[in-house]
DNA sequence: CCTACCGATCGGTAGG
DNA sequence: CCTACCGATCGGTAGG
């Protein structure tokens, strides 16, 4: 999936699209307007309307994914290893807010490609618990549930930007608040 | 908004189409199959498919404002009522969960009555944050960003009913582990 | 509740 | 990259 520069632009600007209208709302007349270019003209570069959505979902899965090997792959404590991960993933999501949106919201309008990312998905899903399952297990932490244990955590911070209003706080704020709420919850370093 | 038996139908079966394919997925052909009838005989019960729209969403708003009414009218410690509106609130989703998702993701396709929807949802959003403020104050507790905290409490109770396998858990066994998790995080009560 | 039908728009192709 | 165009489907109306 190695895009060329043409296919990059069409991808920002549908990635822009998807976020305001959502996919089934945006027409590729739509995105070919904001491209300046005729809607037939879309498909010198593209497949089809649906290849753009797999552009973005898988995408972001992959950097999901890298980021996750390399946290698993660190040799720190494991308590360490907890905040490197919610740190890389916030990092990312942060980064790539829009594309994270989508990925999350409007995947199930992928169709070829449909039964890969739901397997893709659980694949990674799977790996995080694995990851949070060890660290819990490492500190001697009680884990009644991993499943719901870890998404909860996934869904937190992959929705984490929507508490901002964006680009009044900076990244790094941003994280320290949610890490904290994470962790620690409303109550947990009060009182 | 006293809904006709008939519409009451379609409503229920919207939901259903709605949560499955998305507001801008689901046709009124899709629609109107799943009631055994034809397209054009549901424009005997609705004006138009938003119509449908904006009985789940501005439904489901007012069903959030009374609970909070009733909340902020009760006369208890404040951490106490801190529970209620939590396990209030939890248990409206809990018992409309489609319908919350639908509010929470497709209000954006409401058309006609969208910056009603939109006030609507900021004064909601006012007033549980000036709850969240008094329990705080009354409290002593630390509240940095009364704005984001409010965000972050109503986006997980909204969407809290992602992390379980449906009807695996009671609702009393669901409402526990989140209410625990937003108080005191993945590590407040551990160590 | 139906049949018949409307204009608009959809994603996409042919051919240059 | 364009013009020209495709069949399918969209939300919705007229009239019964």
């Amino acid at each position: 999936m190695e895009l060329k520069e043409k296919q990059r632009k069409i991808l920002d600007v549908a990635v822009d699209l998807f976020k305001e209208k959502g996919y089934m709302g945006s027409s590729v007349r739509d995105l070919a307007t904001k491209l300046n270019i005729k809607a037939a003209s879309l498909y010198a570069h593209i497949r089809s309307k649906e290849e753009i959505l797999e552009w973005i979902c898988f995408g972001i899965a992959q950097e999901f994914f890298d980021e996750l090997q390399e946290v698993k792959s660190t040799d720190i404590a494991p308590k360490d290893k907890l905040n490197l991960f919610l740190d890389k993933h916030l990092s990312v999501v942060l980064q790539n807010r829009d594309v994270t949106h989508i990925y999350s919201n409007e995947w199930r309008h992928l169709d070829e490609r449909l039964p890969e990312f739901i397997e893709l998905r659980k694949n990674y899903q799977e790996e995080v618990e694995q990851l949070i399952s060890e660290i819990y297990h490492a500190q001697n932490w009680e884990l009644k549930s991993p499943t719901f244990t870890t998404r909860f955590i996934l869904h937190t911070l992959n929705n984490s930007y929507f508490w901002f209003k964006r680009n009044t706080e900076s990244t790094s704020e941003i994280t320290d608040e949610i890490r904290e709420k994470l962790l620690y919850g409303l109550l947990g370093n009060q009182k």
